[in-house]
This record gives C-alpha cells, sequence and structure tokens, in this order.
DNA sequence: GTCTATAAGGAGATAGAC
DNA sequence: GTCTATCTCCTTATAGAC
C-alpha cells in the first residue's frame, strides 16, 4: 500500500498555527533554535522573543530550566522526524524508488528552509554529547528508535541482519548529508546519498 | 604501494609534546576542545586553562579573537584529519581492505579517546552553520578538499564520476558514523559504516 | 612578550507584583 | 497564570603592570 501519507506534509519546523498558547509557541521557537544552533549557541532569551511569550513563562511551562527544555525538544522532535521520514518512504510502492524519493524530498525541504533545517537532533547532539549526560543519553535513546524503526521498514525487502546494516547506513548517510548540504549550502550530497543508498538497497536484494 | 605510514599514527588531539611553546599549546587546547564541545560551548578562560597558558595570551597570538583562534583551528586540524585518513588507506593494498581499515582504524581511536574525538570539524560546523558566516565558509572550504581528495584516490580504482558519489559517501559514512559512535558511546556504527563503504565500493567497480 | 585585573555585556535563573 | 525586574555568574575583550 502506498501513498497512505499527503505528499506534501508541513516542514517539521514551520511557524506554529496562529492561536497557539503560550506553552506550544515556547516548544516550537526552542525546538527550531536548538535544532539550528545547538544546545549551547541557543539563549533562552531569544527563545522567549521567538515565541512572543514573557521570558518567565519558560520556567513556568519548564521548571527544569533549559536541560529540560533541551530534553523535552529532542524527545518530541526525535520521534517527529522519523515519522516524516517513514511517511515519505510509503509514497512509492519500490523501496529503491522510495529511498530516493525521501532523500530527494528532504533535499527540497532543506533549500526551501535556506539550509537552516536539517535534522532536528543532531546539532544539539553534538554539542552536548561531552558535556550533559542526560541529554547525551536521550539522544542517544531518539537514534536507537531511527535504527530500530528503519530496520523494520528495511525487512520488509531484506533479510534482517542485513536491513539492519541499510538502516545504520541510511541514518548516517542522512546526517552526513545534512551536515554537508547545509555547511556547503547545497543540495547535492542528499542526492548523492540517495544515490548511494539506493545502491545498498539493491546489493542487498 | 603499501604501508607507505606508520600503522600507529598519533592521535589527532593527543597531549602536545613536552617544551611546545604558548602559541603552540593554545591552539592544541583550542582545536580538542572545539572539537568536542563546539564553538558555543568553548569558553577562552577554559582554553588557557587547559593550555597552562595565560587568559591574555589568546590575544596575543590571536588578535583576532575568539573566531580567529576557531577559524585556525578549522583550516589546521581538517587537512590534517584528511591526511591521517589517507594515510591508512595506503596501509592496505586492496581498496575494499583499505576503507574496512581506516573504518576499524576509527572505531578504535574513537573508543581510546573515551568517545571524545571523531571529527574535529564537525561539532563546529553545525554550531556556526547558522550564525557565522566566515566560519561556515573555512569549514564548507574543508569538507570541499576532502571530497576532492576522496575523490582522487577512488579515481585509482574506478570510474572519475563514480568516484565523486564514493568519496561522498564516504565523508557523509564517517561523519554521520562519529556523530552515532559518539553519542551512543559506541563503536559499531563507524564498524558498520566500514562495511557499506565497502559494499559500495564493490558495486562500483 | 608574559601575565593580571577589570570592564562591559549577556547568560540562566529567581522573586514577586499584578 | 502572566509578566517584569533583578540577581548572580560567566563570557569575550581590553588596558596596563611587570
Amino acid at each position: 500500500m502506498a501513498a497512505a501519507t499527503p505528499s506534501n506534509p508541513p516542514p517539521l519546523l514551520a511557524d506554529p498555527p496562529p492561536g497557539s498558547g503560550t506553552r506550544a509557541r515556547i516548544r516550537h521557537a526552542a525546538a527550531r533554535l536548538f535544532a539550528r544552533r545547538g544546545y549551547a549557541g541557543t539563549g533562552l532569551k531569544q527563545v522567549a522573543t521567538d515565541a512572543s511569550a514573557p521570558f518567565g513563562s519558560i520556567y513556568h511551562f519548564f521548571p527544569g530550566g533549559k536541560d529540560a527544555l533541551a530534553e523535552d525538544m529532542i524527545r518530541t522532535t526525535g520521534p517527529q522526524f522519523m515519522a516524516l521520514v517513514l511517511g515519505l518512504l510509503e509514497e512509492r510502492d519500490d523501496p529503491v524508488d522510495a529511498v530516493v524519493h525521501a532523500f530527494d524530498s528532504a533535499a527540497r525541504d532543506l533549500v526551501a528552509s535556506g539550509y537552516a533545517d536539517g535534522c532536528p537532533v543532531a546539532t544539539m547532539a553534538l554539542d552536548v554529547v561531552d558535556t550533559n549526560e542526560t541529554l547525551r543519553g536521550a539522544a542517544a535513546d531518539v537514534f536507537a528508535e531511527w535504527i530500530d524503526g528503519g530496520t523494520a521498514w528495511f525487512s520488509r525487502h531484506v533479510s534482517p541482519d542485513r536491513a539492519r546494516d541499510l538502516a545504520s547506513a541510511m541514518v548516517m548517510l542522512v546526517e552526513g548529508a545534512f551536515l554537508l548540504g547545509r555547511t556547503s549550502r547545497d543540495p547535492e550530497p542528499l542526492r548523492a546519498a540517495g544515490r548511494s543508498m539506493a545502491t545498498l538497497l539493491a546489493a542487498a536484494r
């Protein structure tokens, strides 16, 4: 069954719907800033400003402060991103077509965001891996779930042990491609990653 | 020709040789902290402390301040890392063996550093890509050189157009594997990346 | 040249008015 | 609950003693 999801899902970090509550606006602004600038590079004052919320409201809704807000963002946007990718994969019947389509779609979204929005957790993960054990663990949980989810998807087309290596490769290629694409302001790495992923999948069948 | 380089090159961010000058110690401490904690997450006070140097010496040797120091680190450690990888690739005659060997060696180094040292520029690149155009450009230059260097190496074994996709895939897999490996404190992503890279190279020959 | 003290500003966090 | 003012600490950067 293909095309189970709409072919133009909203970007993960688009503006929040008008009329959203203060808490929702704070979460949205925080997700965007943390994803783009990392943990240390994001100031709570900026979060409040972007959310059009008073500074104190952050501590009203997130008594744990910056750490609690960041962990919430990692654990929320991580699964959202996986759902988005799995949705894209369902839009094509042939698995090789599906993989290439997902990477091409990611390339378009990256350009559309002005090369700002790639992986919602990678920037924060690298930022905190050496200094914040709680947030490192949260990011590790997210990546593990992605690989499990990817393994399940690839298992529909190849043997389980091969499926796991394919899922790992897919996550790594996505992350590497977002890093190169954002840094070079070029969508080509994502398309190249899609071609490589298609080759790997074809070789495993 | 194989084994052109020693089989145990010193880690990129090992301690500086005793008797190093103040400038060298500052550059070394900065390279390590920027690589591990990113740009915003690294304080110049910490750099001075780690370098056993007075705070003011940073501005004596780097009048441009934090930005100048960070750009120097990106442009210095980037080529060093490529040289290290190319050296590892020369230690095996068969190209598929060489690729697997390089990833296995990277996996060992990652574990040996306590999962602290992966790519010397990726953390900073993601940290600054949205906020500092100069440093973003420096990181983009480094990645472009890596892909050019990798394309030249793969061109010894496959056609030029295929060599470029292989080089891109290698950089992306390395970066993704370092991200997953550091975050999960697990060397397995680097080994999985090596297996995928071997598959891609074999498929391209 | 090496090093210290301080300036000026921004950070996270809190207290309390409304 | 919403919002403001402030507290304390830490940052980059500089001035100037030695």
